[in-house]
RNA sequence: GUCCCUAUCGUCUAGCCUGGUCUAGGACACCAGAUUUUCAUUCUGGCAACAGGGGUUCGAAUCCCCUUAGGGAUGCCA
């Protein structure tokens, strides 16, 4: 027996079972991301299962290249998951049997071969589970007694209680119960069976009535679901339409795919954007179609870009492997994006995975977008880079150099590994270690007007006498290590009776053509002594008093 | 057009369900000070918000209504 007839959703003992179910029609970006860490996150919240499926049906646009894109990026974010992941196009023969059985049980219905095939938003799909008792009141009214109304002129005129405008909509006549007909002359007439007269055939109302209605007068149902981050979440009935569930070329639709795919997967917990919000409303229909009990719902606010629009698989920064390329780590962008529309509650920002997985909740999900902040972003991947294992960092510093086509030749590992740890507290991504240390591989920087103005020419160039004078100093160090060196500059320092900010200062200038470097004693180390006395009659050539 | 949703510092948010403890808390960014030979780190302090208007109440960020602004839906896309 196909898993499409069993019914897990009604048993209780049953764990939590979320999953995340891209379309691979574009990279996979930071919203689908997030997406996926929260569904994760739930999942294993509450010891369930996380499951994965490509939904790769539309196959002009999906590719094999961003269905790997996808799940590299699970694998180097740590988002595990349970089972083998589903390719929707496998499933296309329990979609079909899915239509098969609609079709069969009268809840579908087609005008033919070639032709759609629609499910009917009707009575008999109304399960107290999800559509409510008959409320409120719906107002349709016609003009010049014209309406000719069945199934398939299901435009009509309606007026807003709201505005008073008249407005053409669709109306689903199978969903209104309890009509009221109002008369031109604003009396009103009880017209209980019309909706059963309202079936296949086509009915005149006016010649129904008689030519007086103005208007009918319905009671209306709302579907409705209670959304494990919004809340209770309603729409009439009367306002969803009949909707195709096979094209006319035999294909199924996204609706039934996505419908059938979750029953066979046994999810319990669909989590997603908020733009399935409508969708969830006619899905609701299509698993009481089917025989099954609909899954608990949850959406997502989404997660917008700097100018504050929704991100969209255009937006080329949005890709994932972009910040992965860029050198964040998978711990900050999953922390950075886990707290986009959620919180623990109290003022943790920065969270092992182990302190998310126990602090989250749906509950706790907002419903309003959250803006992407690559400030914030960065400042939590400084916060995580601080903490990283001086092998990990290396490792990143390494490559990042590499990238950036750095000599790394005669460069001891030793060596490295004392430049990467000044570094450390220095960067908050890998592209900063580019800019902040490029002068420890090459000679090849300008000096700085503005620094060599004010530690070298000042005060009659005192920088520069202090640099020539600590040249054969510097040459005389036997020792060649960082302590020691800047040990010879203090003792320097106070013996010649100057500030240390006049020693040093030049010095950097040299070694870096700016003001601003590591501790001097780490600096000069690791510039290293033959090429510190080349850099030093480097700027005495260059650089003269007036 | 219509339907649906959302609304606290520039940004991410706490507080809202269960009104008073909120002269609205934290973080990023920004500004100032301390530490540091420089820069960074760290520390201290500062700037900065309940979208607007009504209502309910002794009392409203919190409950209700309206307006405004954003977003989503309205596909034989997913």
């Amino acid at each position: 027996m196909s898993t499409l007839f069993r019914n897990h959703f009604q048993n209780q003992e049953t764990p939590m079972r979320t999953r995340f179910a891209p379309s691979p029609t574009g990279n996979v970006h930071i919203g689908n991301i997030r997406v996926a860490i929260f569904n994760w996150l739930c999942a294993r919240h509450n010891n369930g299962e996380f499951l994965i499926r490509v939904e790769d049906t539309d196959l002009e646009r999906s590719t094999p290249e961003a269905i790997q894109k996808m799940f590299s990026a699970l694998e180097w974010l740590g988002l595990d998951y349970d089972g083998e992941a589903m390719y929707q196009t496998a499933q296309r023969p329990e979609h079909e049997k899915a239509v098969k059985k609609m079709l069969e049980n009268g809840h579908a219905f087609t005008k033919g071969e070639g032709e759609p095939v629609l499910l009917r938003i009707h009575a008999g799909l109304f399960d107290e589970s999800f559509v409510t008792e008959p409320r409120d009141e719906a107002t349709i009214i016609w003009k010049n007694g014209e309406l000719v109304a069945n199934r398939e002129t299901i435009t009509h005129t309606v007026t807003s209680p709201k505005s008073g405008e008249t407005y053409i909509t669709p109306v689903n006549w199978d969903t209104l119960t309890d009509p009221v007909f109002i008369l031109d002359d604003g009396t009103e007439l009880e017209a209980t069976n019309l909706r059963n007269q309202l079936g296949e055939q086509e009915i005149d109302l006016n010649a129904l009535s008689g030519g007086t209605i103005a208007s009918v007068r319905f009671k209306r149902r709302y579907v409705y679901f209670d959304d494990l981050v919004l809340g209770r979440r309603e729409k009439p009935v009367d306002s969803l339409r009949d909707m195709v569930i096979v094209r006319s070329d035999g294909s199924p639709v996204f609706h039934i795919a996505n419908v059938v795919d979750d029953v066979t997967q046994e999810i319990t917990h669909i989590l997603r954007g908020n733009d399935h919000i409508e969708n969830t409303f006619r899905h609701l229909f299509i698993f009481k179609a089917l025989g099954f009990t609909p899954p608990q719902y949850g959406h997502f606010p989404m997660i917008v870009n700097a100018s504050g629009k929704p991100y969209s698989k255009r937006d080329g920064d949005a890709y994932i492997g972009d910040f992965q390329e860029k050198g964040f780590l998978p711990e900050a962008i999953f922390n950075f994006l886990a707290l986009c529309g959620w919180s623990p509650g109290d003022d943790r920002e920065v969270l092992s995975r182990d302190e998310m997985k126990e602090a989250f909740t749906l509950e706790r999900v907002n419903a309003s977008a959250a803006q992407f902040d690559m400030q914030k972003l960065e400042w939590m991947n400084q916060q995580y880079m601080v903490k990283l294992p001086a092998d990990k960092l290396e490792a990143l510093l390494k490559a990042e150099a590499q990238k950036a086509g750095f000599d790394l030749n005669g460069k001891s590992d030793e060596w490295f590994s004392i430049l990467v740890e000044t570094q450390r507290e220095r960067i908050s991504k890998p592209a900063d270690f580019i800019t902040n240390a490029s002068y420890f591989f090459s000679s090849d920087f300008e000096l700085q007007p503005k620094a060599v103005k004010k530690n070298l020419l000042k005060n009659d160039g005192e920088g520069l006498k202090n640099l020539a004078a600590l040249k054969p100093m510097i040459a005389g160090i036997a020792d060649w290590e960082s302590q020691a060196i800047e040990a010879a500059l203090n003792k320097f320092a106070e013996e010649s009776g100057v500030m240390m900010g006049m020693v040093a200062q030049p010095l950097r200038i040299a070694c870096t053509g700016a003001t601003v470097s590591p501790g001097i004693g780490d600096t000069l180390y690791l510039v290293g002594k033959d090429e510190l006395l080349k850099r030093i009659d480097r700027v005495l050539n260059e650089i003269k008093t007036e």
